[in-house]
DNA sequence: ACAATGTTTCGACACACAACGAAGCATTTT
DNA sequence: AAAATGCTTCGTTGTGTGTCGAAACATTGT
């Protein structure tokens, strides 16, 4: 006689399923209730097309998502509303304090304040600026260092263009993260930049920002 | 810069934390709000003392648990309804299609129909002993192989007393499982036993049963 | 027809982690 | 004081599984 409860271990599949990082991510990534084809959810999940594609086969076989072929894609989403409504009840007791809707997630993750780049991604980025001893701040005023001035000079700005505007490097306050994240005409060059080279990418009809895979790459190597 | 985004990661640890079956196994224990101790719960996931020790760790690590002392005895439980609610929500999408609250799922598992044994674990039981030959259904009324009896008289029963009875071996439907499980008093005289035994264990004010570590054992062993 | 793109399958590797024996700590009982 | 009980910590072992390179498959575009 085999004894297994099918009370627990069922749970835990499906827990197990969600407690990937990967998988996770992908998840979330469809919260919303649209479907995304394959290769975005890697991006989104940062691993490769194969092992997402292995995550994926997992998902559908735990009946968490569901998918339906058009072309060459194939398009991935949510099964149905209780798999959403898990995953946000695992939201609530996560080891984040704040409780946000799935629809603001992506706004608080990164979005455009104005014209830069603002959200969890902008104060990151800022702090990671200072960490590096790019920039300095002097009351709500930026000022890049020597190292500074070269990092972002090598990423193509036209420094010697932009200083010469007021408002160069502004600190803005950021609602979501209640601190500081950089404005200015230098925090909308940077941004610009991103979205040119593809780093970030605007998702429709909201001022939310996607980081792609190549842009993870890139941040993570350059600053 | 170091690129993790918090809105994921947190989600998967949690789940990370549930999609153990041995940790999954104690939080269902935990989901009527009541606090256990440490070895009553090593008892339910099924694992060692150690094992569940380190397991209570990752649980009070990961805020899904509260613990307190009393004695020598440390009694845990979930330390908010939300935890419970995300359990539940969990629950509901796994691969079991029937919903039930917290409170219904040690009656689904196993309980007493009357006297003998029902739920899930009842209808587990008497499908093992078909599968190893040791009974026989015939209509309502099940019969003893000669295995299935010597298996019986090994196990401590008179059968020579009990089949002058009527109503030897009945076989009884199970409202959740809809399927067949032993009564008769056969049935009884089993689940008589294995109370005795300690291989099961009566939860308070309830019909609800429980299977002990022994008998978890016990079953699988001899059955 | 051929190349390019999106996706999956196969195989090998490496890391993470659950499991338990042994030992230690704390509390209660005799 | 000594033994017993409940629980935790340490160290080791072994299995599971996430990862990606290479290659196959499918579809679309030129």
């Amino acid at each position: 006689m085999i004894l297994e409860s099918q009370f627990e271990t069922d749970l835990s599949s499906v827990a197990a399923l969600m407690g990937e990082p990967a998988r996770a991510a992908m998840l979330c990534a469809l919260m919303d209730g649209l479907a995304l084809p394959a290769g975005e959810l890697a991006e989104v999940a940062g691993v490769s097309p194969q092992t997402a594609s292995t995550h994926l086969q997992k998902l559908l076989e735990g009946k968490l998502l569901t998918v339906e072929s058009h072309g060459r894609h194939r398009y991935y989403r949510l099964s149905s509303a209780e798999v959403a409504a898990a995953l946000e009840a695992l939201m609530v007791i996560a080891p984040q304090p704040k409780k946000r809707n799935s629809s603001d997630t992506d706004l608080c993750f990164a979005r455009t304040c104005y014209d830069h780049l603002a959200g969890w991604l902008g104060v990151e980025f800022i702090k990671a600026l200072k960490e590096n001893n790019h920039i300095e701040q002097d009351g709500l005023q930026f000022n890049l260092t020597p190292t500074g001035w070269k990092k972002f000079e090598d990423f193509g700005l036209d420094l010697e263009t932009l200083i010469l505007q007021r408002n160069f490097a502004k600190a803005c306050l950021d609602w979501t993260e209640r601190k500081h994240h950089l404005g200015g005409v230098l925090g909308r060059a940077i941004t610009t930049k991103m979205l040119k080279l593809g780093w970030l990418a605007r998702l429709p009809e909201t001022r939310a920002l996607r980081v792609t895979e190549t842009g993870r790459l890139g941040l993570e190597k350059t600053f």
